[in-house]
RNA sequence: GCCUCCGUAGUUCAAUGGACAGAACACUGGACUUCUAAGCCAGUUAUGUAGGUUCGAUUCCUACCGGAGGCACCA
């Protein structure tokens, strides 16, 4: 719809030979100024020599002539805006969309025939899954849904740390203490790692294990190495699998090495990368000045992270050609992305252009950052617990069976985390706080999930839910209902989150829709009021609202709490 | 030192260069006792400082103050 308004204000501007500049077409803030608005009179008055008012005047003016059936009215208001009053007609017709096509309202093929990847999450095999990657995993999983819902095939890649020194400290760390399960190894991590720092002599043989998992010529170590990945791998499937996540491609830095080796060596002849110092270097800062120098490969003929990463790019191209590349990491690897970024700029300018690297922020704790190292770390299936642990509570007199229960509990624990990360715009921090992060009351996952099970609830008491066209029209006509009016902005809002990577819209959104709703809820009782077919029309489509913005997140849906 | 990002109510977050800067938590008061009160209604409180650009700046530019991250062989 708001393309169509666009399309329709250019219209005008050609006719009135007026040069377009650039102008917004916005949602109103307030309902009285109609359903949107754009500043286009503002914005081109002074080209024109005309004030604002009057411009907008004369394009209200010609709009008027040919407005379409969507439209009921235009108005000039304020400094000059220019406002749009959707008709009955069209609030009709989108709302029986919303009823009849639960499964498809928010979704456009804008994006049909592409192909996108985007990796995610990247937890360290051998290393605790903490709340950073339940971080990485929440945005990336619903920035994957947004794009799937613009008609694009999406395919989720994990990349994953399975050699480097890290994994050396866990291996030498899990000599003394004999790990068996993942939250051990993670323990004989934390070890490895302090010894690193602490003891000489263990600093030293945490090196020799390092390149021995390179070369893997030690028996006794791969068997420990063998049994170690694989735990920790199948670990992580769990906790995807509460996530309400997957994947359909896993990247190994192992197996990075040889065609990131092979790709510096050859471009190192082409004169991308140089010989420094032992080392071999790509000098980013000499095609922009904000980057810096990194090393590739180092003076032990070890390929470094940067290296790796670049097998990573030709590798996943080779496995999934696909349209556009997205990486979502941490911002803390911003400047790491922008040299490597430049460097595969002039390896491969067209994969160059299709890849993406997007940054969040940092969960940090009140008392500073959090890290694995020093076991100062809060693994994400420990808060998930601890919040199950809190609903529970509130559930606890409920009368549900013990199953159902459990389903709603972990439900209800998971949308509470997730919405306490997706309601802030991507790129911030997060200043993790238990007791004030993670909420079951106003602004959070709860709210809006419970707002889906009253609309269920109503559907499910009356005793025909069946929607018919006259009832959708019949809702639209009651003027007094600005719930439909915010309802159908639902796939304008998807659309903007799809583009421009950020959820939080979308969160924002959902939660004053809910209160929207909430509101009509308490004040107009739906079973047995005059207009209860038209009522049930619209409730059905508030339902399919909620619970399609709740998937798109990523948030499991309930249909009783 | 250099580079990047960020400073909005007591707190945690929104705001596409636009129309009175929105929520929530907390605090105070209220309604119903009717489809689930994890709900609804009402109230108090905010753009770090100083300039600039603009018809209009929380948003763009400059400087300063404050915070976070990064800056050659960790990832």
């Amino acid at each position: 719809m708001k393309e169509k308004i666009r399309h329709l204000i250019q219209n005008t501007l050609h006719d009135l030979n007026v040069s377009g500049a650039d102008f917004s077409v916005e949602h109103t803030a307030d309902f009285s100024h109609g359903d949107y608005a754009t500043n286009v009179a503002l914005v081109s008055a002074k080209a024109v020599k005309t004030s604002p008012h009057a411009l907008a005047e004369k394009i209200a003016g010609h709009l008027e002539t040919k407005l379409p059936s969507e439209i009921e009215k235009v108005e000039v208001a304020g400094a000059g805006f220019i406002n749009f009053t959707l008709s009955a007609a069209f609030l009709s017709v989108a709302l029986k969309n919303a009823a009849s096509s639960p499964n498809t309202f928010g979704n456009a093929t804008t994006h049909a025939n592409t192909k996108v990847i985007v990796e995610y999450t990247d937890p360290n095999p051998f290393k605790e899954f903490h709340i950073g990657h339940l971080m990485s995993n929440t945005i990336g999983e619903a920035i994957s849904r947004l794009i799937a819902s613009r008609g694009a095939e999406v395919k989720r890649a994990c990349y994953q740390g399975d050699v480097g020194l890290h994994v050396a400290k866990a291996l030498y760390g899990a000599k003394q203490a004999n790990p068996k399960n993942a939250s051990e190894w993670g323990k004989a991590y934390a070890l490895g790692a302090s010894l690193y720092e602490e003891n000489e002599s263990a600093k030293k043989e945490i090196e020799i294990i390092n390149k021995a998992i390179y070369e893997r010529n030690d028996s006794v170590l791969n068997a420990l190495y063998d049994g170690g990945r694989k735990v920790s791998l199948e670990y992580f499937e769990t906790i995807y699998k509460r996530l309400g996540t997957h994947f359909d491609f896993y990247f190994f830095e192992s197996e990075m090495s040889k065609p990131g080796l092979t790709l510096v060596r050859e471009f190192l002849k082409k004169g991308v990368f140089e010989e420094s110092n032992g080392v071999l270097v790509f000098k980013a800062e000499k095609y922009n000045t904000k980057l810096h120098t990194r090393v590739y490969i180092t003076s032990q003929g070890l390929p470094t992270y940067e290296t790796k990463e670049l097998g990573l790019h030709f590798t996943k191209a080779k496995t999934y050609p696909a349209d556009q590349s997205i990486i979502i990491t941490a911002n803390e690897q911003d400047s790491v992305y922008a040299v490597g970024l430049e460097a595969l700029r002039h390896i491969d300018p067209k994969l160059f252009e299709k890849t993406k690297h997007l940054s969040h922020g940092m969960l940090r704790l009140p008392t500073g950052k959090m890290s694995s190292r020093t076991g100062n770390v809060i693994t994400a299936e420990w808060l998930i617990d601890e919040v199950k642990g809190k609903v529970r509570e509130k559930i606890a007199e409920r009368d549900f069976a013990p199953d159902e229960k459990e389903k709603i509990t972990e439900a209800v624990a998971i949308a509470a985390i997730k919405y306490s990360i997706l309601r802030q715009a991507v790129g911030g921090d997060i200043i993790f706080d238990f007791e004030k992060s993670i909420s079951f009351e106003g602004d959070s996952g709860p709210y809006l999930q419970y707002a889906y099970v009253r609309a269920m609830s109503v559907l499910q008491k009356a005793q025909t839910a069946e929607v018919r066209g006259t009832d959708a029209e019949s809702a639209a006509a009651d003027g007094n209902i600005e719930l439909a009016r915010r309802l159908v902005r639902f796939p304008d809002v998807v659309a903007r989150a799809a583009e421009e990577y950020a959820p939080h819209y979308l969160v924002t959104y959902l939660t004053e829709f809910a209160s929207a709703f909430n509101n009509f809820y308490a004040r107009v009782k739906i079973i047995g009021s005059p207009d209860e077919a038209a009522l049930l029309a619209l409730t059905r489509a508030v339902s399919t609202v909620l619970k399609n913005g709740l998937t798109l997140l990523g948030m499991p849906v309930v249909e009783r709490m």
